[in-house]
Formats: structure tokens, sequence, C-alpha cells
DNA sequence: CTAATGACCATTA
DNA sequence: ATAATGGCCATTA
């Protein structure tokens, strides 16, 4: 079941730039409920959509928090996007702070 | 209805 | 630097 609040983060993180990441407060900001940060990652959690880029989303601190699939795997998709990491943080200069 | 969960964040020690 | 705590919100049992 897809709620629409679900809806809404799903669809802002498809507009996320290929070899660009961005937080989960910022997809928070992007759907007017910048509270829910932990409800994004609920429902990037729960993301059935192959279609939606989730491991584009990290954390405020630059680290990859976590993934349905393993963290391993999102250090591949990362790095295939040409997105550079230092040890288990992001560079930050890929980081957009708003959709 | 209540209680528990979690891919978060800020503060404190 | 790490660890613990509390708050926030949507979903699920």
């Amino acid at each position: 079941m897809v709620t629409p609040f679900q809806q809404n983060v799903y669809n802002a993180v498809k507009k996320i730039p290929m070899g660009r990441v961005t937080t989960y407060s910022a997809v928070a900001r992007a759907i007017k409920k910048p509270q829910a940060v932990r409800a994004v990652g609920q429902a990037l959690n729960k993301n059935p959509f192959s279609s939606v880029p989730c491991h584009r989303v990290i954390r405020f601190d630059g680290s990859m928090g976590g993934f349905a699939r393993g963290s391993k795997t999102k250090l591949k998709l990362l790095a295939q996007e040409g997105i550079k990491v230092r040890g288990s943080n992001i560079d930050p200069s890929f980081i957009l702070k708003s959709i």
C-alpha cells in the first residue's frame, strides 16, 4: 500500500539529479514536512519502486545512513555515479541542501 | 483507540 | 572522537 505521504517522498527523491546526493532532512523540507525526517526514512525503507534512487539520500552529517539491501550496495551505487566517498563519509560538495 | 518501530536529528556527557 | 537521551513523525501491529 502506497500512502500519499510516501508518494510525496518518492516524487521528491526522483528529482535528485544523477551524480548528486541529498539528505533526509532536505527531502523532508521538500515535501513541506520539515519535522517528518524520521518518517521519510521509513518511507524509503519500504520503497517498492526501483525507479526511485533512494541510494542518493544520505544523512545530514554526510554518513550514508542505512540501506535496505546492505550498506555495501549503497556504496557501490554511489561510486558508480562518480560520487566520492572518504572513509564512511561522502564528499560534502556532492550534497544538495535543497532539491 | 494505544504501543512499538525506525535508512533521523540535536543535545548532552 | 563515541554513547546515551529525548523529540519528532508516519506506519504497522
